[in-house]
DNA sequence: GGTTTAAACGGACCGCGGTCCGTTTGCATT
DNA sequence: AATGCAAACGGACCGCGGTCCGTTTAAACC
């Protein structure tokens, strides 16, 4: 345990709340892309330093943002009601994790895509979390092959800019879902 | 065909061309991050202006830069040699097509990325056209479902977001062409 | 309470992508 | 050759993300 040596001074954790707490607003008021370092840093009360000292980049607090809503959909995932969460069968879990995330990706869209910029390393970790899970039902299942990779195979398409792409062309939210399940129909079949 | 009424300035020609082949060194020289649109419009001679009126945005521009290289892949998907072209079987070529995109996509990663911007909207046609070509080979097969959606699915996990966040991990470039056989395999197979 | 020190702070500063607008220039018409 | 004009030009300009460094301050120790 150790009971992390480094105390975080009291302003620090003052000052990152409010970041945060300005952040998330900002984002409900004026959108994700209207969004600059500078109006979070003034509507904080702190300097620009301080903003990029606590969260790195524009990438990293977006992610800090992003991740109140990606922690409560893995709770969802861990220990919430079926089907989504454990309860009912690996099969229907899959479906109904898939259809979470779609839902999720879009509502969470822009955020998502300003959460993932270059380096991308910011958001890797939730995408291990679905990539996890996903392996985990598909043993379940008794699907047999390079699990992980079937798993990020199957998680591929519900990307936010593959969706995106597809909305291009006008295609709908229940065809995306159907076709989705149809995928899973024949990964799980082998 | 109306010939194109807008006759094309000679000065207009002979800038796009300079600043196409100027980008293109520049990119082989200091790489797609450590290029700046400054620097492109001094290597060309020409003014900032002139490269936003021709090419919109960087990421325009990059588009730009990659289309050479992307119409020829094209073509060899078209018209090259077996497997990869005309002349072998639809599940072979399919595979062949999935192997040569992967490639493609590691070997151009960074311009990729930088010609697919926020907007998209830019190199949405160059995955058009390998979701056309996936979509007529799965129909060849024999495959029925949604096809459009299913071509998606099988291109999306060889895209290059995908493939870095497994190579991440340290995951090979053949365990990721063994997994995306398996999955192709699986999705024909129906 | 006073002293010390490492951490946190904040805003001036930089280079970049992108825009704007006054100026120049290719080309058609006479 | 002279004229007219739409199109192309180019560089000053803007806001943004990100950095740097001199200044302030929380908190541990005496």
């Amino acid at each position: 345990m150790a009971d992390e040596p480094p105390h975080e001074r009291a302003d620090a954790a003052r000052n990152r709340d409010a970041i945060l707490a300005a952040a998330s607003r900002l984002v409900d008021e004026v959108g994700v892309e209207g969004l600059s370092m500078d109006c979070v840093a003034h509507a904080a009360g702190v300097g620009k330093g301080t903003l990029f000292r606590r969260f790195e980049s524009r990438e990293g607090l977006m992610a800090a943002v992003l991740n109140r809503s990606e922690t409560e959909w893995q709770s969802a995932v861990l220990a919430g009601p079926p089907p989504l969460g454990p309860g009912a069968a690996a099969y229907d879990r899959l479906l109904a994790m898939g259809h979470s995330r779609l839902r999720l990706n879009v509502t969470h869209g822009a955020l998502i895509k300003a959460a993932t910029g270059s380096s991308g390393a910011r958001s890797r970790a939730a995408a291990a979390f679905a990539i996890m899970h996903v392996r985990y039902l598909l043993g379940e299942l008794g699907v047999d092959g390079d699990l992980p990779l079937l798993a990020i195979a199957i998680l591929a398409p519900l990307d936010i800019t593959m969706i995106e792409q597809q909305q291009a062309d006008d295609v709908t939210l229940e065809r995306i879902e159907a076709a989705w399940d149809d995928l899973v129909r024949r990964v799980v079949a082998g």
